[in-house]
DNA sequence: CCCATATCAGAACAACTGAAATGT
DNA sequence: CACATTTCAGTTCTTCTGATATGG
């Protein structure tokens, strides 16, 4: 044991960019740690609750609405068609599509998935009050939106 | 473009755990791209501003000081070591170890990261007022300590 | 000919794991 | 022998780049 009880913090660690990450990294954990209990992961949940929020479309259209990488919705969508959660089809008008859809399957799981992302959302939040909450995700949509708006983070380029 | 101007946004855009991981990424980008500019990394500040606050040690101190790891610590010393911003020295009080020192150009490159540093977390932060900072601070440093309690992430074990 | 689509291979980054060599 | 230190090799995770094949 070399180390006196007492730490002396490093400098970095109450900057804002330091915290954010922290806590980021703690969200992360949680998140998948809660999906994972249920045989799923980040990219699933985007993906299927995409298709029940905005129905069947092509993987590249799929992408688009979901924000997920078109080199990774590939591998997102082989995942959930071993699974049976969605089913992909030959697209007759142009058959260069696969045409991706929700099986009953993918509903119940969409549904297993939401209620454990609540769950750790409570959890990431616990020793905040609802106020604080609400305020806490006030500030953050404010910086999410403001850096989006510069740098583009979904359905520009 | 396919796409109509109006994009509904996916269900989890507004959640607590998205939202902190989005502004993460925008911190993370910001501070990599601010240091990079002076030819330095986060590993830099972290072990440079351990250094300059708490004195020369062995490579396993300084990553138990800066809570980098210890595999990290050998290539991010190599590098501070290139650039004759640190020194490393045998000890002789214990062959096993080297003991890291600043250089006067370790302790110049520190100057610039902080600077670069304090720039960026005004960028980062710039559509909030002074009070809402203190505020989102505060918020992310009790959600960070909960949950670095309950983990464990730097100098427990 | 140019563009869209689907697919695959791999890079970049930070954090971490495992193991080996050396010394206490 | 148990343990600490340094080092190297390699994995994991998410996001992104590039290349290729195919069809519109």
């Amino acid at each position: 044991m070399t180390n006196p009880p007492e730490e002396t913090p490093g400098r970095w660690e109450r900057l804002p960019s330091w915290l954010l990450n922290r806590a980021a990294g703690h969200a992360h954990r949680l998140v998948t740690d809660g999906f994972s209990s249920v045989d799923g992961r980040g990219y699933h949940y985007r993906l299927l609750a995409t298709l029940a929020d905005r129905g069947p479309a092509s993987q590249a259209e799929l992408g688009r609405r979901s924000g997920i990488h078109l080199s990774d919705m590939v591998a997102t969508i082989n995942e959930l068609v071993d699974r049976d959660q969605v089913e992909r089809a030959a697209d007759p008008s142009d058959r260069r599509r696969n045409i991706v859809s929700l099986t009953a399957a993918g509903r119940r799981q969409l549904r297993r998935l939401e209620k454990r992302l609540a769950e750790t959302q409570d959890h990431l939040l616990a020793p905040l009050s609802a106020e604080e909450r609400r305020r806490l995700t006030e500030l953050l949509s404010r910086l999410s939106d403001h850096h989006d708006r510069r740098t583009g983070t979904a359905e520009e380029q």
